[in-house]
Formats: C-alpha cells, structure tokens, sequence
DNA sequence: TAAGATTGAGTAATCAATCTTT
DNA sequence: AAAGATTGATTACTCAATCTTA
C-alpha cells in the first residue's frame, strides 16, 4: 500500500534514512580506505585508530581505560588489539606509576614512524576519495553537522579532535 | 620529535577528522540504537538492514547476490546472516526459478510484522536521539550532503532508498 | 568455464567471570 | 568492596575452497 513514491525527488524526510545514509557513508569509506591503512600498516583499520589516538596524545601514551572509551572498544576488545600492536612491534604496555592497577598503552620509536607513514597515505587515499564531492564550503558544513551529532552519540570520541595535544593554559 | 603542533583550531581543516567524525557519528548510532532494535527483533542490528531492504522490496524477496551487494556483506556473511534469520522464522529460502542456482530471501508473514513493529520503534528511538540537535534545515542539508558521499563510496547500497518499490515503467 | 551460493578455517569483537591493587 | 585490566567462551564476520546449475 505504499504510495507510488516513484522516487522521493531528494530521497528524504525520513529519519530512518538519515541514519541509513551516515551508516552507508561510513561503510563505505571503511570498505574504501581499508586497503590502504592495512597495507601500509599490517594491521586493521582499527588498529589505525588507536595508533593515531596515542600519536596525538602527550608522551604517545594513553590509559587503557580512556583508549577504550576513545575507540568505544570494550575492555576486554582493547586489551586483545593493544595485544596485537605489541605483537607488531607497534605498541608495548607500561605499568602506571601512580595506580598500579592501571596500564598505560605507549607506542614504541617504530610504531610512531608508521603511524605519520599511515596518516600521509591515509590524507592522500582520502584527498583521492573524496575529489568532485564536495565544494570546499560543503566539506566545512558537513564536518560542523557531523561534530554536534559525534558530540551527541559518542562524546568520548572527542577528546582527540576537540585537544589534540595542548591543555596547558 | 612531533612538533608542538597546537593544530588546527576549530578541529576542522583536516579531512582526516572528518572522515574520522563519520565513522564516529556511524558508531555512536549504532550503539545509541542497537538496543532498541534487539530488543524488539531479538537480532542484531545488521539483521534489520535485511529484513527493513526485504520488507521494502516487492514481493518481500530479494536475491542473496543483491542483497549482498547493498548490504556489503560478503556472500558468505550473507548466508550465515540468512541462516540466523530462518532460525529466527523471520524469513525464508526459495528457490529462483528462472535461475535455479540462485535463491531468495524471502519474509515471513511474522518477519514482515516484526520488522514495521521495529521501523516504529526504530523511528520514535531516533526522534529522541536527533532531538535538539539539528534544526529541519540543517537535517535536510546533512541527509544532501551525505547522500552525495554515500553515492560515491557505496552506491550499490542506494536502491533502497532511491528506488522503493518501483522498478517497472 | 563461469555465476550463484554455501561450507571450512581463521580473526576480531562481545559478555561474563576473574585477578590485582586501591 | 570497587576500579582497572585480563581471560574464557561465544558470535559474526572474512577469505579460500567447494558444490551446483547455466
């Protein structure tokens, strides 16, 4: 009994696609980006993104805890990825002085490397993707819209882009 | 030796952080919807981009090589997926009889039922995530710009939005 | 011989239970 | 006790190999 709705003309006004099309967008650029990482890495595009979470962090080291809620790994997912990056040579865990329950992830000399490696690759994958989509007006708008809804759905994501690196006053 | 790099203010600038804002956004959905949905089906929420793409499609069947193809789940991520959905009663294999190497998923009375259950639950969990977030405007604007990058790096997956139900002249 | 679908083997995630330090 | 991290068991995917029909 749907209406003939030969094509809604912009294919809206439903929520339910709104949502369809950022998971759609987001498979895709995995599906697109993917090769490009493992092959310059070894390893997963989510390996990529914790490498690149404590590259931009001070010291290149993150609790285990933060990188979890960054990545939105569970604990226990994050504990068998960070096993893999020390397994790579790309990652080893330190105790953390001040509560020795705690363990820090710290990416080693090589693992660094290949993680500025990675990003040059990856900026050039993207740069490659993206080229004709979107004027350079468009891309702003869609990064200020996609920001609020990440800061709404996932707020823990921020921290990477909202302070890279500068806390101090 | 990274430089002090007190990087790109607004966040922006960085087509890395959009891309990385994508995948964020994508998996704070997931997670923020995820519940709702199993709780309703009882599966997972890839298992409900199955049933949503057969119950819009006619017949309320489609062929496992499509839907594979606007899912993106390899063939065989498709089979077990089917495989969970018959346990499930939710759907069926047929065979296609113009082709007979080739077989349908096709909805059950119950799948079909479930799954506009779920669509209603999907919509009023939706309603309440985006709420505040964006003005209509703006909605319309994201849903433009998304499409156009969906289109580009998965267009295998718009026949469900661009073209509903209507194939014929 | 190729297309469509499935099966076997391996990987990466999850939840629930556990161990250690606070 | 409770927080931080890990381990054991299970699930859902992938790739490569296979079976069947065109």
């Amino acid at each position: 009994m749907t209406p003939p709705s030969v094509e809604t003309p912009p294919a809206l006004g439903d929520r339910i696609t709104l949502v369809g099309l950022i998971l759609e967008a987001a498979a895709g650029l995995r599906r697109t980006l993917a090769p490009g990482l493992e092959g310059q890495l070894g390893v997963t595009g989510q390996a990529f993104e914790i490498l690149l979470r404590l590259s931009r962090s001070p010291g290149h080291h993150l609790r285990m805890t933060d990188l979890s809620a960054q990545t939105g790994l569970t604990p226990s997912g994050l504990t068998r990825a960070v096993d893999r990056l020390e397994a790579a040579h790309l990652a080893v865990r330190e105790v953390c002085p001040s509560d020795r329950r705690g363990a820090f992830a710290t990416l080693t000399e090589r693992g660094n490397e290949q993680t500025l490696l990675a990003c040059e690759r990856h900026r050039l994958d993207i740069d490659a993707t993206l080229a004709g989509i979107f004027t350079a007006a468009e891309e702003v708008e869609l990064a200020r819209l996609l920001q609020r809804l990440r800061d709404a759905v996932f707020p823990e994501a921020a921290l990477i882009s909202a302070e890279p690196e500068v806390k101090r006053a």
